[in-house]
DNA sequence: TATGAATGAGGCTTCATTCAT
DNA sequence: AATGAATGAAGCCTCATTCAT
């Protein structure tokens, strides 16, 4: 069975569509969306220029192509951990950790992200899905707090739609404090002081 | 009556400088660095394309002028702020709701904002320059709660520098939410949460 | 039942290449040579981008079949008509109908007409092809004249290949205007009033 | 005065649009439009790439304005002779011979006139305005011939527009046989034969 | 035969910067 | 100081053609 039938045919497509959204990826993080040239990206997966355009209308839908896959692996990560069964205490460490680890080890990333930021205020399309992402993510994290809310684990008088955006805004907050002075952000030491504040308060008692 | 004196040829060119830089302010807020082009800012300032050389070296130059000049904007809103007199907790307050303010009022420049944060990872001395803000930010805001837990106000075994990280990575991350949802931030009741989650914990007691 | 037999296959071919050449001739009058691409060819036909190359070595080889193709229509279509028995008059009349009913029944053709007239200059094969009908087409129709000059039906002070010349010029200019101002040029009508006045003078007498 | 007056520096930038006007005629009546590259047309007006487009938006808006150009120049010719005084066979006569001699002066200029009319089918403002040309023009003739009617130089039962749309036709026809092969056409004797026919008629009497 | 993928040359255009006046 | 013109280096993309299956 030759390589010519359709599905592996396809799954070659697959594999070499693969190939330039990780070369892009790569390079649209280390140097931007715009100092990025097709050609790089052509020469960093290995084909020529040409063949780019054969699996991406142009260089803009790339640049969408790659910030959905990221997209997918965020939501995946993120989701996964919330949904998991325990206290809303543990719940809520367990989201900060890993939310934490995932900075750590995805750090270098992160340009990526603030590059997808700058993009929501230029690209409409990404605006829209950037916009459902936090929504959901803020669904998510509310229904948490509110679960914990009617188990008494937590205070009832709290907005936990509120509460869920600070959660996240943490994170995002942080990222910029690292991407400006990596050594002064420790994740982990971060996280645990941010839990405890956020279950017991910084005041003296 | 030509503006042949000294000062009057300097004031002119003062005046000159500043229309450059707010044309350019606007347009890097409204369009990106990379699509603002020279000669759009050189229109909008109702000069000719060779006239904003006379002023700034580069585009680049234009660019990490408009970064200073905002920098300088945003630090002087803050510090005067923090610094004035109070307890812990007003001082916090007065903070946080003055961070609501200035994103209310300032939600144009927001995109400003985020284009200079992906700049961090392109250029050094605007990493730099944003090192140096975060720095200084921090430790004041530390500073405040170093005050806190000296006069009792806070608990002491918290890590200050921590949770001065925490309270400025908070607005930041609040402003990409903004940026992808506008309606969903709320900025005076989500910052009004935050105080009181900070100072009096999450947890049910 | 494949088709297996070297007369379906070579039928099949025959076929498959007529397709390609229709639909090479429908692009190149809608869009022109330049602007209409294999590919669009290709779709058009309902076969793939390659398959192409087994039937025509280049695009300019199919441009020139499709050339081939378009005159020997053409020849066709004159050299029956002219060749007719009856006078004089009779078959210039004929001719002149002729001609106006080809370009009334065949305007979407019209724009191809004038893209192998364009070609005339760049393709010395084209222009070879072209000279060799024209001076064909004149000699019939001169010929014609001629006859009519021994029969005593026509002056014979007057240079038959020149009213040769003239009679065929009119029909290409008359698609010009009609290229221009389609409503302006009523073919039958003006072929009336041209058979008139190349047999009558448009002196009053 | 240096040259740096107002009308000065509009002269020269006059000039340097009439250069490239001039480069671009000349290239696209040589090698066509579409096989014409700007860097040509560049090179040819000694100036560099970029500068084409300090005086026009694109390599199309350069093309319409060759054509622009080339109009005023045609209507210019002719309309000045049409209009000139003497009975309607000297002015038939004229006019005829202008052509001839146009012809034969400006065959360089030929396939421009081609790659014109093949625009006319793809560019609805080429084929506007070529309307236009063709409308001014027919009604010019139309009229020199309707004056000789009504002074009894010519038989009144003709309908002069088509006699006017024979005319103009018969010019642009022989444009073609001469692209095909020019020494089948000898302009001046064409043109006599054609007056003569269309005055006397051909038929013997 | 037929196909989809790949190639790579080259075209149009943009744009920061420089220059002559 | 100021300007409009000029430059030239890329950059994105198209497309005829070839290739591996």
């Amino acid at each position: 069975m030759t390589p010519s039938t359709p599905e592996q045919a396809s799954s070659i497509r697959e594999k070499r569509r693969r190939e330039l959204l990780d070369a892009a990826q790569e390079l649209f993080a280390a140097k931007g969306y715009e100092k990025t040239n097709v050609s790089d990206i052509a020469a960093r997966a290995g084909v020529s220029q040409g063949t780019i355009y054969w699996y991406f209308k142009s260089k803009d839908e790339l640049l969408v192509a790659v910030f959905e896959d990221w997209l997918a692996q965020l939501a995946q990560d993120y989701v996964a951990i919330v949904g998991q069964p325990g206290t809303t205490e543990d719940r809520l460490r367990r989201y900060a950790r890993a939310a934490a680890r995932r900075m750590q080890e995805a750090e270098v990333l992160i340009p990526i992200e603030t590059e997808f930021w700058t993009l929501i205020f230029r690209n409409d399309a990404i605006r829209e899905r950037f916009g459902e992402l936090f929504r959901q993510f803020r669904a998510d994290i509310a229904d948490l707090f509110r679960q914990g809310m009617t188990s008494g684990e937590l205070r009832s008088d709290i907005n936990p739609d509120h509460l869920a955006t600070i959660a996240i805004a943490v994170y995002d907050g942080l990222v910029l404090q690292w991407a400006a002075e990596p050594q002064a952000v420790d994740w982990y030491a971060i996280t645990e002081t941010f839990v405890d504040v956020m279950l017991n308060g910084g005041r003296e008692r």
